[in-house]
DNA sequence: ACTGAAGGCTGCCCGC
DNA sequence: GCGGGCAGCCTTCAGT
């Protein structure tokens, strides 16, 4: 007969396929790392640089446009000269 | 004139291409986690199982002794019959 | 005139300051695992145990129970031979 | 005699106590986020807006500071017109 | 009630 | 070998 659970069985098998390949690309990743170090780089700078292109930029944006708003009413000085401008026009409008 | 800066894009490049594969097969992962679960299985339950199965055996079952032997000491009814005994033995040796 | 943003600025005060005590306690805590761990003690072994207390009695074992099933029907040797048994009864019943 | 085991129990017990004041002190600050929302205040925004001030603006900046480079040297157009400035400047450099 | 997201916590890797 | 920094996992919270 079907045993049912062949279906956990099938389950763990495919979560652990995908798993060992994921490990696999890590130490490929890891690997680069060592290679760029070898030339010269910083590994520790590299990583950094590459999280922040992962994070994308116009999401960021739009939190920070949405925060400002807030900031102004706590009287933070807004981090750019550009942020005090709109927060003094906000202030003005109210 | 060759730019040296082309050795570090080239890095950036190749790690960003591994990472792009490892968020790929993430995805992968959460499917079949999603698809356990609408098959009735509990998530977390797997995943517990999946962790117990990539640790060494022997290595498992050492910290399996050390939680009993510190539950012993602190008066807590160890999980199984075999722990206690086990937690027993450890205390007349000492 | 009463600034109406002043309410804004006092919620963010109480919850930065009940946040503040917060990190102090964590900070607490670590230095106690530091200083189990100075004593001789596997501090690993002893957040499980913590965890564990944490967590109601029936829960911890029903979710035993779970992850022994599980692993039965792997055919994974159970933790435990109490384990094993009380699978073997489950699956006659099923 | 002094049991040995005491040392585990009382550390055990400094542990539970400060995740306990812990979990107190979380319960205060969802009241707050509570409490706020019947305000009228966004809470999710609060929330983001605490975790801001919490990081330490300093740090931030001179983490930028630091990665501008690596930013100019892929060629990538900086966040701030400031910063395409400052990247030009050091491509003319070069 | 479930899903998606955010923050806190644990384990891993690196440098000292 | 240890401690710090970083990524991944888990848990909790807002939204649907």
């Amino acid at each position: 007969m079907g045993k049912p659970n062949d279906k956990l069985k099938a389950f763990v098998d495919r979560i652990e396929r995908l798993e060992g390949e994921k490990d696999a690309l890590s130490a490929d990743i890891k690997e680069v790392y060592s290679e760029a170090k070898g030339t010269g780089f910083d590994t520790k700078t590299i990583r950094k640089l590459i999280g922040l292109r992962r994070m994308d930029a116009g999401k960021r944006q739009e939190q920070e446009a949405m925060l400002d708003l807030y900031m102004a009413e706590l009287g933070m000085i807004a981090d750019t000269p550009l942020g005090q401008a709109a927060v003094k026009a906000k202030q003005e409008a109210a």
